[in-house]
DNA sequence: ATTATCTATAGATCTATAGATAATGC
DNA sequence: ATTATCTATAGATCTATAGATAATGC
């Protein structure tokens, strides 16, 4: 179990609960239907941060409500199981993060591919270090094979690898890129840029960085591009690096 | 809940259980007590697998028991608590990679910053391929601060980074390595060369590619090697890679 | 009549403990 | 007497559902 104290800041009120939002009972009425946030949006995002915290078994149906300010029966009025929010919010956030950092875009189409690839790299490295909610649920789900993590790939990692997999492969093509199996690239491009924003506790922990702040967050953002493009050797091996 | 199928093979036995084992009750005979592997032991593996798999909250003591063939109240006769079990776990788990994969070593002392340095990543990447247990207790533990992961970072790795960062500085010193600031390199390091393998079934299922085979689990390190010291351009950049 | 919310609770776990049982040590 | 094991269970959750309540729609 986890509290709710890890994870929003709530006013409490009565004395079992954490309520910031005393929600009106009955019908809404058609003009309050537009304006308003809705309950389910609420719970929405209040699973998308549960889960990307604690992964799925350890969150709670009660403590996504009480996040979101309403009862625990209400998740399963808006999604019947704990399963079925848990896609919803998937779903929610990968439409979030595909309009925030689009990355298979046309603008890109005229830049010679290892130019397009430090676009990408980079795009994907701002997306891990401004929201690691992806990265952490990916930490969650893709350690163990199961059913969620067959969605997830089927539904969203695919694709949103391909770019990757595209340019790297049209960067082999003309000889700019190292003949690498494609799949290793991509996947070292991955961890290295996603994985150490979702460790940021771990960086704290061990060096005392805080990779929340803007600074040190640029930061490693540029080490991370300067080292995956060029290595971390000053004067690049001649034979080949670590052979 | 996790159910125990997921884990370890065993023949069932009676109607509820999966013992593969029945254990003898009382006090075991001294010519017994160094031969058998005792309970403690066997609850141990069976800890560090589960723990490693689904992480602390998911796991039930009633799985780690049921997976070393024992009744759920003798996790609590030889460990008192969940918690303390973890704590068992973790520092069994440390023990077996220090001797398997000793870090520190004398023998590297007269190598150059750089060699020195392939030889501890080539041997951290070795060791998280052929056991991801800790890589995945590090992402169900490092995605959250939280009193789990500062008794790690203290306990274990902050001795286990020491090497890596001092090996980059000597490196930087004697300009090798590219003056970046070092807790970015040794935590791209780790990232790209750890949490790849620990997300093998996402590479599994987003590529097709089977990680546990001998011939691609080696040649995605030498892909991982080639890219943290060479960069991935096939000639580098020279203006000095992605700025 | 429909929609959204709440309270209450059944049924299934999970942790931890109490107490019985079976073996060896001394 | 000591040690290791088991069964049973108290007390605390957690998921999901049933049923009451309060609002608007038509």
């Amino acid at each position: 179990m986890v509290t709710a104290e890890d994870t929003l800041k709530k006013t409490p009120n009565r004395k079992t609960g954490n309520r910031t939002r005393w929600a009106r009972r009955g019908r809404p009425s058609l003009t309050e239907t537009a304006s308003r946030e809705s309950s389910r949006e609420l719970l929405l995002k209040s699973a998308i941060n549960a889960f990307a915290k604690h992964g799925f078994e350890a969150v709670t149906t009660g403590l996504i409500a009480e996040n979101a300010g309403m009862s625990q029966s209400m998740v399963h009025y808006h999604f019947k199981t704990k399963e079925q929010i848990w896609r919803a919010a998937i779903e929610q956030l990968m439409r979030d993060l595909g309009e925030r950092f689009p990355l298979a875009k046309d603008e890109l189409k005229d830049l010679d591919p290892v130019s397009r690839l430090k676009v990408l790299v980079r795009r994907f490295v701002k997306m891990s270090a401004l929201d690691v909610s992806l990265s952490r649920i990916m930490v969650h789900e893709g350690t163990t094979p199961g059913p969620r993590l067959t969605w997830i790939a089927d539904k969203f990692l695919k694709q949103g690898f391909e770019p990757f997999d595209e340019t790297v492969t049209a960067g082999i093509a003309t000889g700019q890129i190292k003949d690498l199996p494609v799949y290793a690239v991509t996947h070292t491009i991955i961890s290295a840029a996603a994985m150490t924003y979702c460790l940021a506790p771990v960086v704290e922990a061990t060096h005392g960085v805080d990779l929340s702040a803007a600074r040190t967050m640029d930061e490693l953002a540029d080490s991370v591009l300067n080292i995956l493009f060029d290595g971390l050797l000053a004067r690049p091996d001649p034979d080949g690096a670590a052979r």
